[in-house]
DNA sequence: CCCCATTATTGCTATATAGCAATAGTATTT
DNA sequence: AAATACTATTGCTATATAGCAATAATGGGG
């Protein structure tokens, strides 16, 4: 297979009349300079070089080869250029896994604001929970929500989401309003996720299982179903923002609402994340973390 | 500055689609490879492949600086066979420096034939007997005569041209035939190239100072000289050839002539001498040496 | 579902190379 | 003419790299 060895020591003598001036110029040895040019000499069988003590020109063969290499020299300058160039532009698509309504309801939003400001990027948003897998699909980040089981995976919180439990005014005058978690296993609870909210029962974060008529895995159809009085629901408080603001819903169990699980960040453990990626993902914890998760 | 360090194993990884493919590709082993491209793209600042265990996809960035690699490295191969083809072709400039009348008269013809048998090349014969400066006239080997003073060039025996004392007829009839190589203090004497004569006296090589009233470097001269009975002359014996023949000269102290000086072929202690410059040698060596030197 | 084969990475050791220093030769300066 | 400075090469040593082997992860086959 073709080597690269000495191809630059080769050029740089041929072009400065010697290898003391060549090393100068490579900021090597001269010794390494020799050692180099000898070597390619020797791989490709042929005198590239005629010397003499303080003299050094070019052999009929070196000549042409010379010219050859020059140009190889060239293209590798102008590709690193190029990729650096590539590097520090802002350029390509930003391509993003998402997934739950707090993806949807603000971090496409905020998304659509940074692509805004970067006419030059394409955003490619793909709304899933699925496993991602960034090397086959090309993905820069994810954004998920709870628990993390990718532990090679870099995660950056974005938010906690602080719960909230609500219920309609015709529910509770019909069916009482819980005072305690402990009483929501006499209450109809519309679930979403799984089955098991957790609450903050004198300072302790504990799990209490619900039950209900109704389950859903999309917020919106949670909400719905709650202002129709089919039982409590317990989410994240913006999720209900415009049911509390409509007098729809009401709180209830206000003194014992967990902080909720917090949504994340998640990419590749990586050198060298391109430059769309590691800006949006500031950008979003900029623009997200700073609200205090309402 | 520049390095082409990675290059070679960067695109093997990039067209085999894997780090071991490419390492057997490359006849070297996975660890290097793998080395090879993190430290490319170290150098250059940029993941160039993105990797999960059993999987490698070239990266945005990466894909273009593979097209321009992949460029590079075509370059190199092309290179090195057009070096290798022009290192077994028989072409350019057979550049000789030739001294003294044995190579005028016997390199010469032989080199005009090598010359006729191979088309392609040019012959540039430079008749001096200067000091060559090898690398910085570009010359391919130099026809020397006599003792040589460089010990760094190779040097090859073309020819121990034996020697001949001759005098003409009526120079004899005037003054006497020598009998002895000490009689020739009493002789008018015509100098070449310095005025002691070497003479092969009970078996040692002796030097004898002479003396006379004529000098010249150029053999046909001192010949022309003779004839006029201006002297006694001796020289290689070739020289007096057509003299001898047509009975002009005669020759004279015939037991005592020394077996002359070698003519020499000279040239660069280096490698990779030029197929031209190899074949033009051994031509010659092989057709001047086997005359016995007559 | 389990086992095996293959992959990529990295710690560690053997090997090749880079640099230092000595050497020889030559050009320039005094 | 002699001394000095600079050159290229090469022996030797310190350092970087290539390869081996261990490790972890994953895909395919039974």
């Amino acid at each position: 297979m073709e080597s690269f060895e000495g191809i630059v020591e080769f050029v740089a003598v041929a072009e400065r009349g010697g290898f003391s001036s060549a090393a100068r110029q490579l900021g090597c040895s001269t010794s390494h300079v020799s050692r180099q040019v000898a070597r390619l000499e020797e791989r490709i069988g042929c005198a590239l070089l005629a010397r003499s003590t303080r003299l050094v020109s070019l052999t009929e063969n070196g000549s042409a080869y010379y010219q050859q290499c020059k140009e190889l020299v060239v293209g590798l300058q102008q590709a690193n250029e190029q990729v650096n160039q590539q590097q520090f532009n802002l350029n390509g698509t930003l391509r993003v896994s998402a997934a739950g309504g707090f993806a949807e309801q603000f971090v496409a939003p905020v998304l659509m604001v940074f692509a805004q400001q970067h006419p030059e990027l394409t955003v490619d948003i793909d709304f899933n929970s699925r496993m991602v897998n960034f090397v086959e699909d090309g993905i820069d980040f994810a954004v998920r929500y709870g628990e993390l089981t990718d532990s090679s995976l870099i995660a950056r919180k974005l938010v906690s989401r602080p719960m909230m439990a609500v219920a309609s005014p015709d529910y509770l005058k019909q069916y009482g309003e819980p005072k305690h978690p402990n009483h929501l296993k006499n209450h109809s609870c519309i679930l979403s996720n799984n089955d098991h909210w957790f609450f903050n029962i004198d300072g302790i974060q504990e799990s209490i299982k619900v039950s209900g008529r109704w389950r859903s895995n999309n917020s919106n159809a949670v909400v719905e179903a709650c202002e129709q009085g089919l039982g409590i629901a317990y989410l994240p408080k913006s999720t209900f923002n415009d049911a509390i603001e409509s007098d729809r819903l009401v709180a209830v169990l206000e003194p014992f609402w967990g902080k909720g699980a917090s949504s994340w960040i998640v990419y590749q453990n990586r050198q060298f994340l391109p430059l769309r990626a590691r800006l949006a993902i500031d950008y979003l914890i900029e623009h997200i973390s700073g609200w205090g998760g309402s």
